[in-house]
DNA sequence: GTGGTCTAGACCACC
DNA sequence: GTGGTCTAGACCACA
C-alpha cells in the first residue's frame, strides 16, 4: 500500500476502501486474522492511530471483529460478506449510471444497455 | 475547475478528459466557440501552456477544430460526437466489468444486484 | 466536568454518557450551538481529540451535527430526542430489574417495596 | 474483589456496599459464620483494619452480629433481612426516579411506568 | 505481543 | 475562529 495527497479523501477513508476491497475480494478471506495495527499502520506508512481508526470504523461495519488480546479478524458472517457484495457492485453501478447520465443516455438505454452487458459477461 | 497533483496522473491529462467531458455532456455544445486559451487557462488555474498542449490533443482526436483568426470551435461532425459517446460508455463498462472481476463476484450474484438494483432505481 | 480514573471506563464514553445525559435534560437544547470542542475539552479537562472522539460518535448516533465552519450543533430531530428518552428509560428500568433480581427479592416484596415508596413520595 | 480508589469513596464504604450486597442476596445464608476479618480482607486487597471497620458498622447496622469467642455471623432475624430488602429497593427506585427526573419525565409519567413496568415483571 | 486509550502538538480547509 | 486529520510517543489490561 501507499498512500498520496494528504489533503482531499482523509487518509483513514482511504484505507477503509482499500481494506474493504481485500476483504470483498478475498485477499483477506472470512474468519483469517488480521496483520496487528502496527504491522498494518507500517505496511502503509501510516500512523497506527490514523490505521486504528480505520479499522475500529470497519469493526462498526461488522466486516472485522477483534478479540482483545489475540488479535482482529475478518468476520465469518457470510450474510455480511454478501451484503458486501450487492452494496459494492451497486456503487458501481451507481457511478456508471451517473456517467452515463452525464454524457446524455436516457434512463431505459441505460437500462437497456446493462442488460445486454449482462448477457455479454455470461 | 481546480486540479490536484493526485496519483501521478499529469495536468494536462486531466485537463483533456475534462473537456472531453464537456463536450461529451454538451456544456460546450457542437460548433460552439470554446473561450481563449488563456481564459480556459485561468479558469483551471493552470499554466497557459499546459492548456495548449491539452487542447492541441483534443484537436488531434477531432474534437475540436481551430480556425487561425477566428478561435477554437467545438467539432460539428456528428459521427465523432457519436464515436465519442460509445467510446466513452464502453470505457464506462470495462471499469464496472473490471470492479466486478476484482471483487469475486460470480455471474449469478451480479444478475441479482442488478435486478435489485434496477428495481430500487424504478 | 471532572473526570476520574484513567482505567476502567475511557474517558470518551464516560464524556458520550455526560453529553448524553446534557442533551437528554435540555442543558444543551434541540438546535443549541454547542461550545467547540477545544472549549468543551478545556472545561473537561481533556485532550481536544478525546473530546473530538466523544463528538463523533453522538453525531454518529444523530444526537449533534456539525458544520465545518460555524460549530457543532445539537439535532433538532424530535424522533431523535423522543428515542433517546425512551432508551435512557429503558436503561434505567433495565438497571433496576437487574440489582432487585440480583438480591433475590419476590415479586411480592417488590411490589410491596413499590407501593410503600409510592406512598412516601406522595 | 478489587478494590479501586475510585470517586474519591473511602473504601470501608465501598466493601460495606459490597457485602450488604452479599448478605441481602444470599452470598451469605441468614446465620451462616463469616470468614475470618483478615481471611475477608486478604480476599478483598484491603488492610484488616479497614475490613474491620466495615463489619464494625455493618454490625451497629444489625447485619451481622459477633460472638466473642466463635467469630461473626449474619443476622438470623427476619425482619432486619426484610428491611434490608426493602431499603435497598427504595434505593433503587430513588435513583430510577432521579434519572428519568433528570431527562425531563413528570413524576406522575414515572409512577405510571413504574406501575406498567412492575405488572411486565410479574 | 495484542488491541485500545490518551496526550501533546501540528497542520489543513473553510469562512 | 471552526471542525477535522495526522503523527509521535506513551501507557494500560489481558493472556
Amino acid at each position: 500500500m501507499e498512500w498520496i495527497f494528504k489533503n482531499g479523501i482523509p487518509l483513514y477513508t482511504q484505507i477503509i476502501d482499500e481494506m474493504t476491497m481485500r476483504i470483498a475480494s478475498g485477499v483477506y478471506m472470512p474468519g483469517e486474522k488480521l496483520p496487528s495495527v502496527r504491522d498494518l499502520a507500517m505496511d502503509a506508512s501510516v500512523n497506527p492511530n490514523t490505521m486504528q481508526k480505520a479499522l475500529a470504523e470497519l469493526e462498526r461495519r461488522g466486516l472485522v471483529f477483534s478479540e482483545r488480546t489475540s488479535g482482529r479478524f475478518v468476520t465469518k458472517d457470510e450474510n455480511v460478506l454478501k451484503n458486501l457484495h450487492e452494496e459494492l457492485a451497486k456503487k458501481y453501478f451507481g457511478e456508471l449510471t451517473e456517467n452515463l447520465l452525464k454524457i446524455g443516455m436516457s434512463g431505459e438505454e441505460i437500462a437497456e444497455a446493462l442488460k445486454s452487458w449482462l448477457e455479454d459477461i455470461g
